[in-house]
RNA sequence: GUCCCCGUCGUCUAGAGGCCCAGGACGCUGGCCUUUCAAGCCGGUAACACGGGUUCGAAUCCCGUCGGGGACACCA
């Protein structure tokens, strides 16, 4: 009987939520709903100069909004509880001291700047950087130096070895003992380092597969040498592909803005688009491109995680968005728009009738909330600013004729619906022997100011008898 | 520089030896529809990095070259 698959996302709380970082913590989160898993939280809190509270929140306000939700965690108190690792400090010290008393880590009272000297040394020695290795001076030091504290090193074993690990994705990756050197885990003041605290938690929080980003393949050997170390049963790796920007580089909150999961939804993106695009750079399921929730569960696994780096690509983000803009309930995504509205000084109480008309009215045409909202702004306001252009071109003594015949007969309409308004324009064309479009414009013109809307009837049921009355009256009125 | 990973249209990808002179999607583009703009529909553009093997047969397996990325901290 297998074991109940545990897997984690482990941000650390040093900024806003990053778009790769939300990927992983989606196909962790996936994996463990697929298989009837669970889907851990766990904050690597341990950089004390970095990490901080708003960090956190915001990291968890990204997750809760794209739906990414956790078994245990922050505010869910779970059987391997504390999810902060600076509150299992007492953990990592009783780890150390027991590979301490094996042999099998040591204190070194090297001092930070003696390190450095002794690497700058090594680079400048060789001309070439990253060639540096502890050389083990405190490996059999039995002194205590007084006045020095003490960081503490692992022991690499000696002679020739090495180390293997089948990647669920990437498939056996090996490395050299030669390759790897007495790395530090844990500081003198007793915070652990990335690769100890990693393997503390994940072993005493029952995790069985390690789902993460491909710039952490070669942190997995130092960390394999600890399991080993240990006795302990490494659990399963994942390495997923990284996500590059425009100039091929790693997505980095320093270089690129889009980066930031929320900016996105400040641009108007649905949390359904985001996830949506963000779990195809990287897996695919055949030839489906619009996915939901409840099938990304149904049929997301690793062998379909692909093995190279995707470029991030705004084009198709925002084709995804405006598909869900589509898809999506319009009562959904109306709810979601009235931010958007008031954000443009526009009131609009959440369930207001007028807001699922304009979502349908504008689904085919916005691809973000925030360009709906644009488009939706003049149906709110009293009153329109006629565009010049528009104006000479289509509002003309041949036209106002016409357009007095809609105004006339709209007037009177007892049904104010978009089928009875297109009706007026077609019977009014037909009547004065033009086509639609010599009605319909100027018609248009008059009730939003421009050459550009919706089909007619549909722009003005929107707009309500009242307004529309009043703008064309207001366009009539113009010399 | 060392180590690790990767290499199919501009981009995201399908492809697990013959179904592929390579399919889908975005983008770009021609057309249709049409009261505008979209949306939609139909069509076009464009790729197996290169060189050696293995095999009756390779995008798929092996080796090399080149190219790209990542990691080389008392950050995570």
């Amino acid at each position: 009987m297998a074991p109940v698959p545990r897997v984690r996302f482990a941000p650390s709380p040093t900024g806003y939520l990053h778009i790769g970082g939300a990927r992983t913590a989606l196909f962790n989160y996936l994996y463990a709903k697929r298989h009837g898993g669970v889907f851990i939280l766990r904050i690597e809190d341990t950089d004390q100069e970095r990490s901080t509270p708003e960090s956190v929140k915001a990291i968890l306000d990204g997750l809760t909004w794209l739906g990414i939700d956790w078994d245990e965690g922050p505010g869910k108190e779970g059987p391997v509880a504390p999810y902060f690792q600076t509150q299992r400090l007492e953990l990592y010290k009783k780890y150390a001291d027991q590979l301490i008393a094996e042999g099998k880590a040591y204190r070194c009272y090297c001092t930070r700047e003696e390190i450095d000297a002794r690497r700058a040394a090594v680079e400048k020695a060789t001309g070439k950087p990253g060639t540096y290795k502890y050389e083990g001076t405190c490996r059999d030091r039995k002194d205590i130096p007084e006045g020095r504290s003490a960081v503490i090193r692992f022991r690499m074993p000696e002679g020739e070895g090495q180390v293997t690990f089948n990647d669920k994705v990437l498939g056996p990756i090996t490395k050299q003992y030669s390759d790897l050197d007495d790395w530090v885990m844990m500081r003198a003041d007793g915070i652990p380092l990335y690769n100890y605290g990693c393997v503390i938690d994940d072993r005493t929080m029952d995790i069985t597969l390690v789902g993460r980003g491909q710039e952490h393949v070669n942190s997995t050997f130092p960390q394999l040498m600890l399991y080993q170390a240990f006795g302990w049963k490494p659990p399963e790796f994942a390495h997923f592909p990284l996500i590059l920007g425009p100039d091929r580089e790693k997505l980095s909150k320093r270089k690129h803005p889009e980066a930031d999961v929320m900016l996105h939804k400040r641009n108007g993106v649905l949390a359904e688009a985001l996830s949506n695009y963000v779990i195809r750079l990287g897996w695919s399921h055949g030839n489906d491109e619009v996915i939901s929730r409840e099938q990304m569960v149904e049929w997301f696994d690793f062998d379909h995680v692909g093995t190279t780096s995707g470029v991030w690509s705004p084009d198709k983000l925002m084709w995804l968005n405006q598909q869900w803009l589509k898809m999506l309930p319009p009562a959904v995504v109306a709810e979601q728009l009235v931010n958007f509205l008031a954000a443009r000084d526009v009131q609009v109480k959440a369930g207001d009738p007028r807001l699922e008309r304009v979502v349908m009215a504008f689904r085919e045409r916005a691809k973000t909330l925030q360009e709906m909202a644009d488009m939706a702004l003049k149906y709110f306001q009293h009153g329109v600013a006629l565009d010049e252009k528009a104006a000479t071109k289509h509002l003309t003594a041949e036209s106002k004729p016409l357009l007095t015949q809609v105004r006339e007969q709209v007037a009177a309409l007892p049904q104010w619906s978009a089928a009875a308004l297109d009706e007026v324009v077609k019977k009014v064309s037909e009547q004065a022997g033009v086509g639609m479009g010599k009605v319909a414009q100027p018609v248009r013109v008059a009730a939003t100011g421009g050459t550009v809307s919706p089909g007619i009837g549909e722009t003005l049921e929107l707009l309500g008898r009242e307004e529309t009355l009043h703008r064309l009256d207001a366009a009539l009125a113009r010399p």
